[in-house]
DNA sequence: CGAATTTGACCCGCGC
DNA sequence: GCGCGGGTCAAATTCG
């Protein structure tokens, strides 16, 4: 933007200090998985409620408006291990604010943090405030601006998965939206790709390609892990371990049922 | 007090 | 060669 105007001149910011810095920031030869999960309207409670959050520790290290999406992307880092060099972002989809796109970029070095300490299951959920004004920021205003012809695609494959959802989330939404319509949504919703490169294939696939598996995910992480990030552009919301611990459940022990598309 | 998050600025790659 | 946009770092602030 304007780094141009005044080349800060400090600190000795030299290569050799950051060599990572260097690496992390070829875009080229970078192995990504994209994982979009819906999260559908009760997108503000979700957040509130039920938080996301892998087995891993991520700690934001930076947000970043997008060009093109009324949502800001968020910069993620392991934070598990400290020399794991996997990252994500966590972008909500321009098309859907209802839908956020998870990328993941590198895998984790260390194992999975535990599942056990996941038994937190027993641990209730943060009670929220019923609903924020977090909704409110994400104004449909903005998606009204965005271009609505690939939406069209989009939209069209949305509905056909809000349709197959609906019957599950329409009976535990109202109560149970951390331990079923969660894990049932992200389950049926999330879909997956995993590519090396083309940011911009990224989207075309997100809409066009077929998600693959769940458990690919879990592989790109080097064993498992889980996705689910729900927060806003300004914030997130820490998901319980429950939902990680009840998802690993159902992820491990019973396979997740995926749908095609 | 320590850890995590937020926010602004800088650097780099890519496209025009 | 210049400008734009994305990605990361680091200082400041906030929360537990």
């Amino acid at each position: 933007m304007d780094g141009s105007l005044s080349p800060k001149l400090d600190t000795e910011v030299s290569d050799e200090l950051k060599p990572e810095t260097q690496d992390s920031k070829r875009r080229k030869m970078v192995q990504k998985t994209v994982v979009t999960v819906k999260i559908g309207e009760n997108g503000g409670k979700l957040k509130n409620e039920g938080p996301p959050s892998d087995l891993w520790s991520w700690r934001k290290y930076g947000q970043k408006p997008i060009k093109g999406s009324p949502h800001p992307r968020g910069y993620y880092r392991c934070s598990t291990s400290k020399g794991c060099s996997a990252k994500k972002q966590v972008e909500r989809s321009r098309a859907d604010s209802s839908m956020l796109i998870i990328t993941y970029t590198s895998s984790h070095n260390h194992p999975c943090p535990d599942l056990h300490t996941s038994t937190s299951l027993t641990k209730q959920p943060k009670e929220p405030p019923t609903q924020t004004t977090e909704d409110q920021p994400t104004t449909p205003k903005q998606e009204q601006q965005q271009p609505q012809e690939d939406q069209g695609q989009q939209e069209d494959q949305e509905n056909q998965q809000m349709v197959s959802n609906n019957d599950h989330e329409d009976r535990s939404q109202d109560q149970f939206h951390y331990l079923q319509s969660p894990i049932r949504c992200s389950t049926q919703d999330i879909m997956i790709n995993h590519q090396e490169e083309d940011p911009h294939d990224t989207l075309n696939l997100l809409l066009d390609e077929k998600p693959l598996s769940y458990q690919n995910l879990m592989t790109f992480t080097t064993t498992k892990s889980e996705e689910n990030d729900f927060f806003d552009e300004l914030e997130e919301l820490p998901i319980s371990s429950a939902f990680t611990g009840f998802m690993r459940s159902n992820l491990f022990d019973e396979r997740i049922p995926i749908v095609p598309s």
